[in-house]
RNA sequence: GGGCGAUUAGCUCAGUUGGUUUAGAGCACUUGGUUUACACCCAAGGGGUCGGGGGUUCGACUCCCUCAUCGCCCA
């Protein structure tokens, strides 16, 4: 049979995908079987397929690919997000693009540019994560706007209100003046800036004397209406109860006195607006101050703040300056770094601004979550996060759901004119509602206006693990999901809500299990950013190195919760191994088979020790699975490919050239490369479906995905380890034979020196792996032989007399040595009275074997020595 | 400012209730190799005393304290 040397993924990938997509695949419905459900952190619908994708549904995937091997009613569910705020703003700037502002079209004109943007972008990402082989039901895939989505969320915003959860309040809140709508907390980002602190003199009412007073922002000085200082800072006593000129608009505000104040922060005196500051504001509310809101909507200043009026903020922090300079009002100004918020969207500066929004109250929903997290009932891995959540849960603060956007799920309330309102699923409810409540039978629709805000995107994704599911029959059978893979990024925005939705809704968590995948950052730790230029296209990487490459290349070196650094390095690495993976696979199908010849004995050999390998290994993988180890289990997979089935097995099955394989031995070889493409297949989906197929006949519609993943049956402890011992031999050997200079073709004799245990079974093996021409078990040293040891074992490979006696010498001497000082280190612990008593039986056993070992090969190495020396 | 976490080989990381060799892996590195699957390969090898200091213990990479450095989250 003729193979190409190298394995070509874009010869097989598309074909595969097909062929699964045709089969149905990866189609689940509801059966007699365990359901295990991972729901895909939906991608924003105009977002394209970045690294961190490909990280995050690399790992779903070979979760879902591996319990469908499993037997499992494997159901993976995607979906896109209509991610509000962050579509609105692109929708914006491409409206800007074309000369058109938001301002002048109505919401419906706005929402038919916004669904054609959509329309255009929306599900590419899924049809580029079906490049990576992601076997996910997209039979299912939603939008979390279309009907049952938004169903789901407005029933729930309604559900929320009449358990009295939500209610409307007028606060403080992050005002994004770009998009001109409110942001929760958790989309603002705090960032370290360079600014100014200004020193700022105030004149005191009816004196000649000031205060200074310091701040970073010298333009809400126009909204200030106090002035506070601590009330035990003496320097200020004498001022207490006196009022100050706030300069330029000259209004007269009182000197309040509060333990707020930072006493050796700027002055210690410090100027209150209540507007814009959040602290300032609970000073003004505290001391029933006035309320001067000196900025619009879009952060111009407006007819309150009476100077600079439609100015904006940041000319006027510069403009004002020069102004107060000229009144007299500037003492100083400094360099001074602070902390700006900025918007999660938009990137402008957070204003922080009064204004009605809706609020969902959280501390008691949130208390079913806390405590199941707390008690693993939803696992998190790694559990550190456990910490994080934690401290987010008790200091959590109710949650604002409002947003001032077109594109999201409007809110379900009805105001009537008269301003009081009703909440509903939908207007004709909201109508026979409003009849009732304002006692006017003759109200129409008309009458009714919706609240115009919608709801943040993250009141419809929190949702997902119940609303994902269109039948109630299909939401009884797969909910609750079995596991969640998501970036710790939104631990809050995200996984914690999720929690408090599925006890709140489901009385039942939403997942068993969580795993948080890390940044995936470039090498020299920076994150990946288009603006930075260091992001690869997944998609241009899938075409140079092949979706499976890629694929185990990123997960090569990502434990759970641990950034990824990647590096062109490791899908060459993936494509490298599934290079070796396909030569493997030349080698055995380029055996001719003899039926007639017999098995040789190595080959037996070489099969139980296989056998015993793969089940010790498949073993090994069910540990690092059950704790979520990807990594490991990945390396497991990867070593015992390369260095035991094609390093080890293959090379011991090897018939002599060009002479033919006896038929046991294939039919064996096959069952083990079956085998390990099995568990190969999670994480390389292509290139094992593709040798799978070869490996014999299949029938259409058969696949890899079906086959069943391989079960431990109990590995041979003893059999394993003796082939461990024959392993220290063969390298002995090498490693004579490259001091030596004898190349590999060139048989050697060897002479073995066994100890009390030693085992001839795989001395068959040792002739064929070691060239050995002669092997011969001895009870006396051989002279004039360079010898090795393999544990207790003395091997000697005769020279005829031709060794070099001083080099023999000090390689002796020198593993002599390292035996002592580790006999020393055993003998210290056993020569303490207090270890030999206290320490477990089975640890003190140990050191005993240790101790006998070490004696035996300081024996062994003493006598060496004194013959060569004689 | 508050909280969380990290610091182990050149790099990226393991090290699972303290005892499994005098700490492991992958990559990188060095040396040798045209054995008829693979140079996207084979073989051999070097390299760390586990950030510093102190403590608990028969015994600490593993637990405690402290210092240093770094990262993340929050205000």
């Amino acid at each position: 049979m003729e193979i190409a040397s190298k394995y070509s993924p874009s010869a097989t990938e598309d074909k595969w995908y097909k062929y699964w997509m045709d089969n149905k695949l990866f189609h689940s419905e509801p059966n007699d079987r365990e359901p295990y459900t991972i729901l895909m952190p939906p991608p924003n619908v105009t977002g394209v397929l970045h690294m961190g994708h490909m990280l995050n549904n690399t790992i779903q995937d070979i979760l879902i690919r591996r319990a469908r091997m499993m037997g499992k009613n494997a159901c993976w569910v995607p979906g896109t997000d209509h991610a509000s705020i962050a579509t609105e703003a692109k929708v914006v700037n491409r409206l800007k693009e074309r000369g058109i502002d938001k301002k002048d079209l109505s919401r419906d004109e706005f929402l038919k540019h916004a669904y054609e943007w959509t329309d255009e972008y929306g599900g590419i990402i899924l049809k580029q994560l079906q490049k990576m082989g992601a076997s996910a039901d997209w039979d299912r895939s939603y939008f979390t706007m279309d009907e049952d989505r938004s169903e789901g969320v407005i029933k729930s915003f309604v559900d929320l209100y009449e358990k009295g959860l939500i209610y409307r309040g007028v606060r403080m809140v992050n005002w994004d003046p770009a998009a001109l709508t409110a942001l929760s907390d958790e989309e603002v980002i705090y960032k370290e800036k360079q600014g100014k602190l200004y020193y700022l003199r105030y004149k005191i009412e009816g004196s000649d004397e000031y205060v200074t007073i310091a701040t970073t922002r010298p333009e809400t000085i126009l909204g200030d209406t106090a002035v506070c200082i601590h009330p035990d800072d003496e320097r200020f006593t004498h001022l207490k109860g006196k009022k100050v000129i706030v300069p330029l608009v000259n209004r007269l505000v009182p000197i309040i006195e509060d333990n707020y104040v930072d006493m050796e922060f700027g002055t210690g005196c410090l100027k209150i607006t209540p507007a814009h500051d959040v602290n300032d504001y609970e000073i003004g509310m505290k001391h029933n101050l006035k309320v001067i809101d000196i900025f619009n909507d879009n952060g111009t200043l407006s007819e309150a703040a009476e100077l600079f009026v439609g100015e904006d903020r940041f000319d006027v922090r510069k403009k004002i300056i020069p102004v107060l300079e000229e009144a007299g009002n500037i003492v100083k100004i400094e360099d001074y770094n602070n902390k700006v918020g900025f918007s999660e969207r938009t990137h402008v500066a957070i204003e922080p601004k009064l204004s009605a929004q809706w609020y969902l109250k959280m501390d008691e929903i949130s208390k079913p979550a806390l405590k199941n997290v707390m008690n693993d009932t939803v696992q998190f891995h790694p559990p550190k996060f456990k910490n994080v959540f934690r401290h987010w849960m008790e200091n959590v603060k109710d949650w604002c759901v409002s947003r001032q956007l077109y594109w999201g799920h409007q809110i379900p309330v009805y105001y009537l004119e008269d301003g009081t309102f009703v909440v509903a699923e939908s207007k004709e409810k909201a109508l026979t509602m409003a009849k009732e409540k304002s006692g006017n039978a003759n109200l129409t629709a008309a009458d009714l206006r919706q609240d115009a805000d919608v709801l943040d995107t993250w009141a419809s994704s929190w949702l997902l693990p119940i609303t994902g599911f269109e039948k109630p029959e299909d939401l009884a059978y797969y909910y609750p999901t079995s596991d969640l893979v998501t970036g710790h990024d939104i631990i809050f925005f995200w996984v914690a809500r999720m929690i408090i939705a599925g006890y709140e809704f489901k009385g039942e968590l939403p997942f068993k299990n969580v795993y948080f995948t890390g940044m995936v950052r470039d090498k020299q730790r920076r994150k990946m950013s288009k603006s930075l230029g260091n992001s690869p296209d997944p998609l241009d990487l899938i075409a140079k190195y092949g979706a499976d490459s890629v694929r185990i290349g990123m997960l090569f070196c990502s434990p759970a919760g641990g950034d990824l650094l990647f590096d062109e390095s490791q899908p060459e690495q993936g494509r490298n191994f599934a290079n070796k993976i396909w030569n493997a696979f030349r080698l055995v199908k380029g055996w001719e088979i003899d039926e007639n010849i017999e098995q040789p004995e190595s080959a037996k050999k070489a099969i139980a020790w296989y056998d015993a390998k793969l089940d010790q290994t498949i073993e090994i993988l069910n540990d690092h699975f059950s704790k979520y180890r990807i990594s490991d289990a990945l390396m497991t997979v990867y070593t015992v490919f390369w260095q035991e089935f094609s390093s080890w097995y293959l090379e011991a099955i090897k018939p002599a050239y060009q002479k033919p394989l006896d038929a046991a031995t294939y039919k064996a070889t096959l069952e083990f490369f079956d085998k390990m493409l099995r568990i190969l297949h999670p994480f390389m989906p292509f290139i094992s479906e593709e040798l799978w197929q070869a490996l014999e006949e299949r029938k259409e519609g058969e696949s890899i995905m079906l086959a069943d993943m391989p079960t431990v049956s109990g590995a041979d402890a003893s059999l394993l380890d003796k082939f461990e011992i024959l392993k220290e031999a063969v390298g002995g050997v090498r490693t004579v034979r490259k001091e030596k200079n004898i190349p590999m073709k060139d048989s050697l004799k060897l002479n073995i020196l066994g100890d009390n245990n030693y085992s001839a079974d795989f001395d068959s093996l040792l002739v064929k792996l070691a060239n050995i021409s002669e092997l011969t078990m001895v009870s006396e040293k051989t002279e004039g032989a360079v010898s090795f040891m393999a544990r207790t074992n003395e091997y000697f490979v005769p020279m005829e007399g031709l060794i070099d006696v001083e080099a023999e010498l000090e390689k002796l001497k020198k593993e002599l040595t390292h035996q002592e000082g580790f006999l020393k280190g055993v003998m210290k612990k056993l020569g303490n009275e207090r270890f030999v008593g206290s320490a477990p039986e089975a640890v003190v056993a140990k050191e005993r074997q240790k101790q006998a070992d070490a004696e035996a090969k300081i024996k062994t190495l003493t006598e060496s020595i004194a013959r060569l020396e004689k």
